[in-house]
DNA sequence: ATAGAGATATTGGGTATCCGATATATATAA
DNA sequence: TTATATATATCGGATACCCAATATCTCTAT
């Protein structure tokens, strides 16, 4: 784990932007990867970077996994809503200025 | 070059965040670094993240450098502009909901 | 029970990002 | 000129990002 150019220490801005997304909204995993699709206007990210990021998450202790029949719903931990609420606050001062007023 | 999960096709957020900063002022890599640095409540990047990031941009025809005395003062082109407004579009929509309303 | 579909997971590989260390260049001070 | 400070630049290595391919697991339909 860096801190880096990314967004601190959660394995960077896709790290961060799953967090996010999470803390809206528990979700599995293909949702997740529909919803940051429709976003960022590009295909779904592939099982190959969703699930690894997911893992990494989990594996900080930010989000924690509950089987829901075929799917696995994943929502924050106090830990993650707390690093989620440092992140965006350092997100929001590197890119203060970019969002219209 | 990938389009990936940072910012559009400008050596990601670093790139992006580089290209935003330089439309509001042109600065040489030093002062760069130290506005970057103030953003993210970090100090300063390295010499060997900050240069290179900047090789790319210039590589990629976004941004030219004029020396000046000790510095080389960055500064956008118009090819560094119209793509600084497509990325903003899409880190906008991509972010949407994590800046306060 | 078997087949199919969809979700989850891992592997291998390529590129990007970033740092620390080192090297080079330029301007200023002594 | 020589020394110093600052800016610029490159190198090696670690991590992150991402995809394509493959495998496993779970539910549903037949």
């Amino acid at each position: 784990m860096r801190e880096g150019g990314d967004c601190c220490d959660m394995r960077g801005m896709l790290g961060f932007l799953i967090l996010f997304l999470l803390s809206k909204k528990p979700m599995h995993g293909q949702e997740l990867a529909g919803e940051i699709a429709i976003r960022k206007g590009e295909k779904k990210l592939s099982p190959g970077t969703i699930y690894p990021a997911l893992k990494g998450l989990k594996e900080l202790g930010f989000i924690v996994e509950e089987r829901d029949g075929k799917t696995i719903v994943y929502s924050l931990t106090d830990r993650g809503e707390k690093a989620l609420k440092l992140a965006k606050r350092k997100f929001i001062k590197t890119f203060f200025g970019i969002f219209p007023e």
